[in-house]
DNA sequence: ATTATCTATAGATCTATAGATAATGC
DNA sequence: ATTATCTATAGATCTATAGATAATGC
């Protein structure tokens, strides 16, 4: 929905139905994805949400400034869900079941691979960590459950912690180098399989399953 | 050992004790790690390895070219490591640990974190196609291999190879992410995860840790 | 008047090449 | 003569800003 104040666009009226802003966002997301950080222009980025290179500024401060909100809009659905399990009714391994589950699920949801963004190297950059922070309270609320998990507190969690956040997040490089790989269910075979990693016992892992399952299904949509 | 042939270098000689296409390497690889590939000019890698920009094209044809020749020589010891284990007298819980602990150790090894270049979005170029087919021979043998364990063919182990393939390669983030890691031993604990990952036992996963330890040792060094 | 867009452009790169130069080798 | 380096530069970007313009709103 494309204001009807200002300047028309000189190709024309954008044909998504989104804001500029919007388009913008998309547009370098897709480049971002395909082509990284560094390589990719404002120009191009411009030229494919619609407008021209000037424009972006009128809202952006920069190339970064968009990087910052799509990390941001890709992490928040995760530390939110993070934050409500964390304090949800059940036992250690459901929550972390169904944190598992949700986070995958939402790795291999919408068009772009934009969980691929995490991986850029030009996060190392200051101007990033509003992200990182985010990220690291994610990274937290696993910690915590896979601690519980495990009969110790957080600090004696940090490596099995690392695997499951590993484990997670290498569905980002699994969906950018296998396009064929199947997404139904994905989820849910990775929270089994992360539970299994942790030494938990078959009956323990289909009670996870099956309790997650409903924690997971208000969230998920 | 520069040669002592040519015009001698503006900025002094290298006091490396590398040759010239050795520094450039060095220092692309520590560049291209920290700031991305799209982000670091061939003037940059030039000053860090200490000739002008000109000099780089008398090596490589590009920085695609040094990219190239820097995925190819990290990913090329694990190709190796894995055609040899594959052959090995062995069972496959021992082989597939050996393999999943070297790799690891891979990972973990060397000044720069350069496995993390295999996360670059500029890879999708056609021209690291040399790459990605080593890559794939690597997968290949983890498939046959996790296949062997859950007593499968390859082509029904894709996913769990994946996994656990993808447990080995979060070594990467982790390393990026958790400066503070340890270092020691992280490769035997992750391949006696990814063994409890794919459902043994625990008097399975000790015996491939004690056998695949002894497969490991002579590669590694 | 306000807004969203545009065109134009300054100034700073960045890549790749041409051609010069300062060593050693024969 | 051969080699590894250099300096200089053409030509192509690329980012960010200045200022104009074409809509709607009041």
């Amino acid at each position: 929905m494309a204001s009807k104040l200002g300047r028309p666009r000189a190709q024309g009226p954008s044909t998504s139905g989104l804001t500029t802003e919007e388009d913008i966002l998309v547009a370098a997301a897709a480049l971002f994805c395909e082509s990284g950080y560094g390589s990719t222009s404002t120009h191009a980025i411009a030229r494919a949400a619609g407008i021209s290179q000037a424009s972006m500024y009128h809202y952006f401060a920069g190339k970064h400034a968009i990087l910052l909100e799509l990390l941001l809009a890709t992490v928040r659905p995760s530390t939110a869900f993070a934050a409500s399990v964390a304090d949800a009714e059940a036992d250690a391994e459901t929550r972390l079941w169904a944190l598992c589950a949700y986070d995958v699920h939402l790795l291999l949801s919408g068009q772009e691979n934009t969980a691929s963004l995490y991986l850029l190297p030009e996060l190392a950059d200051e101007r990033f960590a509003e992200f990182h922070a985010e990220r690291q309270r994610l990274f937290g609320v696993y910690r915590t459950l896979v601690g519980a998990v495990l009969g110790v507190g957080p600090e004696d969690a940090q490596e099995e912690a690392s695997l499951v956040f590993g484990l997670v997040e290498s569905t980002i490089l699994r969906r950018r180098n296998e396009p064929e790989m199947v997404v139904r269910g994905a989820g849910e075979r990775l929270a089994d399989a992360a539970l299994r990693l942790l030494g938990a016992d078959s009956a323990t892992i289909e009670r996870a399953h099956t309790a997650g399952t409903a924690l997971v299904r208000p969230a998920a949509g």
